[in-house]
DNA sequence: CTGAAAGCGCTTACAG
DNA sequence: CTGAAAGCGCTTACAG
């Protein structure tokens, strides 16, 4: 009835009487142990509901079964949808997650001594706006570490990404293949890869086609900061023929404002965005983007990570993962 | 560099000359430290970047500092937004928070081993759908258990609820007092509290006028639901002035379906939701709706849990905040 | 095939 | 005010 009363390796030990050594070996399978033995212990360790204490085990082992997932903001839904994602596939591996949000302000760094504590087999990094110092997780302490959709600084950790500048490439090649030709980017924060890349896959194909990009806005990866590009984008003597936002989140506020003002989607103005996220299907925003793999991404990373954990030698790996482009009415 | 490096209570003992008991009481803060001894160890750990191995504190407090976070399909964004404000009440008390996620078709009972594995401090499960097995954690491990918008069968576990009958029926005084007279309502998953005493409020506020029910849908809790519902609510041979519908989520969708066939909101019909997700506040669907106090809800679910953790003979308690009508654009 | 013993890194009575 | 010792519940060489 009570939690310290949950059955130790000795209560299994003193009902079957052997040892809490044969105890343990019969419990994980080891193949010395004699059939009639493992059958007696699984036996007793199932009417009793045992199961070994994960915190005693993890002490001895120096494995703990569980992951960091370090996430900042998560007002973009695209977090929240890697994350449920992410339950699913580490729990196909026995495997369980202990969230660390880094608030606004705040990075990686700050959270390191915390992080090290929990004696964590490895730790997944979601956000596109920590810095590069979560890279010293997996240099400076060991800890295996795979970035997401964010490049790691001097190689010290890993990454699964999203070819980033492929998808700008395509938005690009999309649009002028439809004929438009005045092309506006908005970008996210401006110190994040992701952004960057797109934006240079963007300009990349644009150039290509002989034009030059037309307009471009902030939108710092926010709904209302979509929303402000877009009043942005109006306000110019000229308006763009088609946008491309560098993320989804960003550009359903930019949507939202150009419905505001009037503006024909995607007659007057095309719209694309970057993410895939669920609302992008919503049909009051029906937003051409391109869709990331997630599933893809998250078992690219979790197989990077699950190697280091079993061999902390190996050498940093970058991997790509190639998004789809998804035409929906915002952009056809 | 590695791991297994980290300094332990040991290495600052070796440094300082000191014991690793006087190691451990400095670092808490003992009272009976001196001072100075006190002042030297903190001075060491801080230049080794030590803290104490969690995992090696809890096998003997029998306290992880952890609790788990339950939940099940998580869809409705509700979910994530709750997630990110409980991640930063618990960073506030030094708190870390495990993920456990029930795929569709599985219960609370299915990884009740699982969770006992962890040594948790206590859990907080804030699925809808999940069972009222939910309640035996706390019941029959002795694991204290907060559930969150979820009424605890046999009450044998805390619970917080927004109260969602009162929500309800502010909903339907609201339409009434606007001389609405065909409402309608839109259920959520048929077996769920939060849908039946949305829907039991919603009736009692209209009955209280002596008017009835025009009509009623399902839309299960999903956008695509609240999209069919919609659907279904216009198809019918007279149509609703008013919908009700018992969560956001559902409410877009509805909102969705409505403009699809050019039904003017909330001219021809009026719409109203449950819970102010912040896509509610989007221009594109402008709800008007029961603004749940999450950081509230929350931080009441925190405390309940954390009495609990420190008194486990603490009976269950189950606690009501209460929502606010916010009127936007979908009924005015 | 099985067991006794050591040890993972802490905390906490118990002495002094 | 401080330390030696025991112990949390496991796993894993080491013997046999």
């Amino acid at each position: 009835m009570d939690k310290s009363r949950l059955p130790t390796s000795d209560t299994i030990s003193r009902i079957t009487g052997v040892s809490k050594s044969t105890v343990s070996r019969a419990l994980k399978g080891h193949p010395s142990i004699s059939a009639a033995t493992r059958e007696r212990v699984v036996a007793v360790a199932r009417e009793l509901g045992y199961a070994p204490n994960a915190v005693a085990r993890s002490l001895v082992t120096r494995r703990s079964g569980v992951i960091g997932f370090i996430i900042g903001d998560m007002s973009n839904p695209f977090y929240p949808e890697q994350l449920e994602r992410l339950l699913r596939l580490l729990a196909l591996r026995d495997m369980q997650l202990m969230m660390f949000h880094i608030p606004p302000g705040q990075d990686v760094a700050d959270i390191i001594p915390v992080l090290l504590q929990y004696q964590l087999d490895g730790c997944l990094v979601a956000s596109v706006e920590l810095s590069s110092r979560a890279g010293d997780l997996g240099a400076r302490h060991g800890l295996p570490t795979v970035l997401i959709n964010r490049i790691p600084a001097n190689h010290h950790a890993c990454a699964v990404l999203c070819n980033n500048r492929a998808g700008g490439e395509r938005i690009a090649r999309f649009f002028v293949e439809r004929g438009v030709r005045r092309l506006a980017f908005v970008a996210g924060k401006a110190l994040t890869s992701t952004s960057r890349d797109r934006e240079a896959g963007f300009m990349a194909g644009i150039e290509a086609t002989g034009t030059a990009l037309f307009a471009r806005a902030v939108g710092d990866y926010t709904f209302e900061g979509g929303y402000r590009a877009g009043l942005d984008l109006l306000a110019l003597p000229e308006r763009p023929d088609a946008v491309f936002s560098a993320n989804d989140i960003m550009a359903l506020g930019l949507l939202d404002a150009l419905r505001a003002q009037g503006v024909a989607v995607p007659a007057e103005i095309a719209v694309a965005g970057f993410d895939d996220i669920r609302a992008a299907s919503w049909p009051a925003y029906d937003l051409t983007t391109i869709t990331q793999p997630i599933d893809t991404l998250l078992l690219r990373a979790i197989d990077l990570l699950a190697q280091r954990i079993a061999d902390p030698t190996l050498p940093p790996e970058t991997l790509y993962v190639t998004g789809q482009l998804t035409i929906r009415g915002s952009a056809c």
